[in-house]
DNA sequence: CTCCTTCCATACGGCAACGTATGGCAACAC
DNA sequence: GTGTTGCCATACGTTGCCGTATGGAAGGAG
């Protein structure tokens, strides 16, 4: 790590790196440019202020996990291989995840908050009308969209809590067990068999 | 709020308080005496110092959603049942959940870490000897004990960024309408034998 | 009433991070 | 070389919170 010249990027990227590690907290200005190996005087002439470091970081992340897979995504044509694969990438990539999870305590942060509501909403949104085209219904649909959803966020959740569940053998075993369950939750024919509130025969 | 003196609990009580909405940052003796309309005096004489108080939030919040739900839980023989009753409750308090979210991000804390990992471990332990009863073999149980408590956990999350979701009656449905599906994934796959050895009636 | 314990307010020093101001170095123009 | 521009280091003032020290009020015990 010689000490050349930082760009906005290199601190940014510094900065999403910090946020997926202690959340938003972690992205002070000084310790960052310690890690770095500068000062702040690097950083308030690329940057603004604090506010404004956080919120490209965000940008970064939103683009990353949310923005470009939506994209990529477009080039599948079936709805459930498109599902099959948005696990793929997401489960895929921990950082992403990560973030997350780190945000989740900060949706009352206005620069955070804006940002969470948004990717969250996109992304709840996204599944929604994956399983419309499915032909689940309205109501179906937004609750599969938001079970899915909680259970993709609340995996790295778990994941930073106890790795021992989500990590090593057990937990790539589980993780490819749960990926196959949220697939099977998307069967349309086997929605009606959820419907019935009687188990005991 | 008249000037009355503050207990050791009123203060741990404020903290958890604080701790639901912003997190253990928010956790500031400072701006919690201001709440409570008192000053650091009070705190420190209840209180060696911040970690202690937080500990003591941790700990009234282990207990009410964690311990507490686990013993009233023994009462009920049925392992179904059991589910059924858990997920009434833990879904039935937003302030467990909405604290649970908080701490995502601060796994890494010295103070909140080991009780996040105690408490995930102890919920999910207790899905898994769940499922285990019903006759799942321990893969499965693991799995499903992951899913089930990634679900809870990323529900409350999900409410922290987009209450729109979880909050109003079609909030409330697609929350019936989760629990019914994760109650119903409780039943025996296909490929397997349901042996209801221990609780036939 | 008096004493003593419990509880709290105020004042203080310290630390970490924010943001600003200013000087300086390196590279390139001419 | 001289000047100009882009990028950065250093020093400084400020703020928010932590923890400590100390004096003092409230309330029961005698």
């Amino acid at each position: 790590m010689g000490k050349r010249r930082l760009s906005r990027d290199d601190w940014a990227e510094a900065a999403l790196r910090a946020l997926a590690e202690g959340g938003p907290s972690a992205v002070a200005v000084e310790p960052l440019a310690a890690t770095l190996e500068a000062t702040k005087g690097s950083f308030y002439w690329h940057f603004a202020d604090r506010a404004a470091l956080v919120t490209a970081a965000l940008e970064l992340w939103e683009r990353r996990g949310t923005l470009d897979v939506i994209a990529a995504l477009d080039r599948v044509a079936d709805p459930r291989e498109r599902l099959a694969r948005l696990f793929d990438i997401t489960f895929g990539m921990p950082d992403e995840g990560l973030v997350e999870a780190a945000l989740a305590g900060h949706s009352g942060d206005p620069v955070v908050g804006p940002v969470l509501t948004r990717v969250a909403g996109l992304r709840v949104d996204y599944l929604r009308t994956l399983f419309a085209e499915m032909g689940l219904d309205g109501e179906e649909c937004r609750a599969r969209a938001a079970l899915t959803y909680s259970a993709y966020v609340g995996w790295f959740q778990l994941a930073r809590a106890v790795p021992e569940v989500t990590d090593g053998p057990a937990g790539a075993a589980s993780r490819a067990r749960l990926q196959a369950i949220l697939l099977d939750l998307a069967r349309p024919t086997s929605g009606q068999a959820f419907t019935d509130d009687a188990f005991t025969e």
